[in-house]
DNA sequence: CGGCATCCGGGAAGATACTG
DNA sequence: CAGTATCTTCCCGGATGCCG
């Protein structure tokens, strides 16, 4: 069936018969979160077509990577999640953002999908900024939910509901990022209706400095 | 010049943007143990045609994760060696590894590579199996050779001359690989002429026992 | 809506041959 | 040795249409 292959027996290229195809660890980073839908994996992952989702959840089944389950009815619709060994994967991703977060050539401020900013807050989340702060905070994009926790300095996000939360922040996941990231000031995505914070604002205030990105590496010009 | 690009600015789309193209993982994984001429990458990577090599490697250095340098006459040959951010990339190979050992599907035993079999012992070693062990080793593939050390208990291993080492270990490095992760006795490889042993032979017979593979994640079969 | 089947165009990968 | 040139094959991406 898959006809390339690298026949070497390194476990990397063993991975890459997995996974290295294009689109598998994109499919694989929305599943980190939990189970989803054929259609909302398509809807997370603007460009892909529906014919090649359906092959690559077909390879990552076979892979052991991704398990196929039809829920009960009267919600009879069938959902993809990761496999035990497939959501352990999870560490290769953190690695991987942290080390691409340095390519001279990212752009931190490119539209991203809910998964990717949640996965970027636990890839990038510093200890060392957070202290040994306490609270909890809720995040509204679309109709996803999500709930992060400092409980002394330990940071937790996963899907959770919203209510209860000391400070609850809804909205656009790329106004987000881009208060994370790209220095964009609270006000000025408040006041375009991006972002809306109900809670302790204060709190949400120092959250957004936990996360910095690393120094970028050097872009290296040819050498004769 | 690179059309298919994820239009997603999430870091691991970045990196696949990069590093996500046949081969191109590969051809980072001969550099990560020093630099290498053309023929040396072709020579390693069974299967990869001239043409891609040459694409990959230009993609590589334009996204600076490779640097491109000619030896000075008389050896005016050019090499391809990692930048110190491409060196990085290192414990995105371990990670990837010990997750890609846990794949029910991968063959540790199937034909690998000089730089594969390194860094697996790299990827793979286990401090509690080594205590706190003192001794070197040299490894002598072809016309590679590599120096272990092992001091007390921390292990290291790259390019070096294996003269002085308490033990040298020569042949071929699937036998090796074998050795270590297969299971195959030593004897048998000896009497075979895949490896000969000089030098303290019971400090080798320990050291194949440093690098335990992990425990295979369970195949699923679909599920109704 | 939730997929799977099929066809089609373009482009990347693979094999081989060739050149400086 | 270090690549280019060329040709073929196959994968990806998009569109459409079918079926539950």
């Amino acid at each position: 069936m898959k006809k390339r292959v690298y026949e070497d027996g390194c476990a990397t290229a063993h991975a890459l018969d997995l996974v290295g195809e294009r689109w598998a660890l994109l499919v694989m980073r929305e599943l980190l979160l939990g189970p989803k839908r054929f259609s909302d994996l398509r809807a997370s992952l603007p460009g892909i077509s529906a014919n090649v989702l359906t092959q690559r959840l077909e390879n990552l089944e076979a892979a052991s990577i991704v398990r196929r389950r039809k829920l009960p009815p009267p919600a009879a619709a069938s959902i993809y999640e990761l496999t035990e060994w497939g959501q352990e994967s999870e560490e290769l991703f953190r690695v991987i953002g942290r080390w691409a977060a340095r390519s001279p050539q990212h752009d931190p401020q490119a539209p991203l999908s809910v998964a990717s900013v949640v996965m970027s807050m636990r890839t990038m989340f510093s200890p060392a900024r957070a202290g040994r702060l306490s609270g909890s905070l809720g995040f509204h994009f679309g109709r996803e939910e999500f709930r992060a926790t400092l409980d002394k300095g330990k940071f937790t996000i996963e899907r959770g509901e919203v209510d209860g939360a000391d400070v609850v922040v809804a909205g656009n996941q790329n106004a987000l990022a881009g208060a994370l990231y790209g220095g964009v000031p609270l006000k000025a995505l408040e006041k375009s209706g991006a972002l809306t914070v109900k809670g302790d604002r204060a709190l949400f205030e120092r959250y957004l400095t936990f996360f910095p990105l690393p120094d970028k590496a050097p872009h290296v010009d040819a050498v004769g």
